[in-house]
DNA sequence: ACTTGGCACTCTCTGGAGCAGAGTGCCAGC
DNA sequence: GCTGGCACTCTGCTCCAGAGAGTGCCAAGT
């Protein structure tokens, strides 16, 4: 069906459009890739191509663009990835360099993908399912409120607040801490649980007691719905003059941490590409993300990615996607 | 200069440019304002408006555009705000109420203040100036970095992480983070910093101590750079056709949290407007922004506000934010 | 069985002409 | 100081024609 030749014209074609954002010919493309056979032949080939529903024609007797379907078998197929030039390469190594905390990390990070894709960039913190609790503190805030604090060995911070009878004294507040942080000291999230629900059931456990437990047991069992930063939004606008109308709802989706989440769960490869169609959002149909894990399986794994039109560089922006994922991901194991 | 009719003549300008987005020209507007003067009498207080500098023309022949200058009068002299709507108020503090925390706060006020006004909303976290320190965390994470925490009386938590010397021991740490706490538990940020630096300079102070200290100072006198959200950015790609052009600065200025504190930093009173121009960052020139302080001056007292086209609609808008503005600030005098 | 040149056809894009409509500026008169 | 009238200007729309790019198909060549 798709002959060497068939496949080389397809590859042409969606470089070609990616380049100039317009419609392919078949004259054009002979004389820009040096196929060496005749229009008409390519024109045979294209015809065969849209049948299969690689290729769509804007209107009739205009060139062929890709389909989300071309474009798939371009990045499965046909796609070699753009290595990086040593400028790029050195601005990611600066660029990370002296980044103080996680946060710092992720921020750069963010902005650092946005700059060298020029495409949405967003990435998650880290989920350390490996991290233990490192800390544990209740501190009063007013007569009838608490701030419940964990730290984990990773240095993320989580935090709820809690209401306590007014009569509570603070040397009850202490114990119950000191107890509590006693018994979940250097334990796993999931071990922390399991130690926690004991405690509530112990001899001596007072109110207060209970009412951190609980507020412990939700922060540690809230999904590790580890936050998403969005970065490089501007270029959206940058997108393309035909994706104005589809601007609106591809902002809105970059808004919701929700949407944003389920996105990137679903990678779980080395680096996953979902064009168009292929995303479950509909207002991010019109795009294409790129996303890879980053960090070390097991222990500060998360994803990062780019959002962009799926007129996209695909072999430039996963060699940039990658890249930067790597780079992060020996930083964190160093740091 | 301007009599009390030509100052009509601009009002029903901008009233009407703002609906249609259409140049006005004189004899729409006597039809549609029932001014009781005919066309050729607007058209020679035009002129005056014209050269006066309130408004300008995009073309010869075609209809008059408010300018900024305009619309600043307009602002000052012309309108009168906008009473919400009952479904507006009851909007707003359902949106509100159930907030848990000072985060759930901003996230759901942004959210609003983005709704109501279908513009961009930017809501910067309360500066407090009277919080005391409820509490200071030393926590060790590897042999060789520890977090340095900070928590103050109204529940915002800043965070460091500092370098040790390896070989210190667990228990000198302890030690430290107890006596600066005890030196500085309930002082405002002013004089924890007094304190702070006379204990470095104390009898028995170690290098740990040292560390800590110094780490803690700089978080305290970190500016009270507190964060700005943003929320709705989707509604700038309805800001207008014409708009499409000026997008990416103005997306880019967004996401520049120095950008956003320095426009919002400039709000001391009620209810600020910057129309155009009047901006000093460059990108937001072709927008608006209106703003207000919110909280209790003193207290929790920080600034919120919306951006959008210079071509808004001041007098609904201005009374969204300044409502907005007195529910959250209500709802944090009472939570 | 592919490939190719030729050819008729389609569709967009551009530019110019013509015309309607909206709006202006100015002036003379009330 | 307001008004009606008038000439003028500019945009926007429509129509038309021609150029250009591209296609599909067919018959002939290798």
């Amino acid at each position: 069906m798709l002959d060497e030749r068939k496949l080389a014209v397809l590859r042409a074609i969606i470089t070609d459009y990616v380049e100039n954002s317009e419609p392919v010919g078949s004259k054009a493309l002979v004389e820009r890739y040096h196929l060496d056979v005749s229009p008409a032949t390519i024109r045979n080939d294209m015809a065969t191509l849209e049948e299969e529903g690689y290729l769509t024609q804007p209107h009739t007797s205009a060139g062929r663009i890709p389909t989300d379907k071309g474009y798939r078998l371009f990045v499965d197929r046909l796609a070699t990835l753009k290595p990086l030039s040593p400028a790029e390469r050195r601005a990611i190594s600066t660029f990370l360099s002296g980044a103080a905390d996680l946060d710092d990390v992720v921020t750069r990070t963010v902005r650092l993908l946005a700059q060298v894709t020029q495409q949405v960039a967003i990435v998650q913190y880290p989920v350390v399912s490996t991290a233990v609790i490192r800390h544990i503190d209740v501190i009063r805030l007013h007569p009838d409120r608490a701030l419940v604090l964990l730290v984990t060995s990773t240095g993320r911070i989580t935090q709820t607040s809690v209401e306590l009878p007014v009569e509570t004294r603070d040397d009850q507040v202490e114990a119950a801490a000191v107890r509590i942080a006693a018994g979940v000291r250097n334990m796993t999230s999931t071990q922390a649980v399991r130690a926690l629900s004991g405690m509530a059931a112990e001899e001596g456990a007072d109110l207060v007691l209970g009412i951190v437990v609980h507020a412990l047991t939700a922060l540690l069992a809230a999904d590790p719905t580890t936050r998403v930063v969005v970065g490089g939004v501007q270029n959206v606008a940058r997108f393309g003059e035909d994706f104005h109308t589809a601007m609106e709802p591809v902002l809105e989706a970059l808004e919701e941490q929700v949407v944003l989440l389920r996105l990137l769960g679903e990678v779980r490869d080395d680096l996953t590409v979902r064009i168009g169609h292929e995303n479950e959002h509909v207002g991010l149909q019109s795009t294409s993300v790129v996303a890879s894990g980053y960090g070390m399986p097991d222990d500060a794994w998360a994803t990062l990615g780019v959002v962009g039109p799926t007129r996209m560089n695909y072999p430039s922006t996963m060699a940039s996607v990658r890249a930067v994922a790597r780079y992060v991901g020996r930083f964190l194991a160093e740091g």
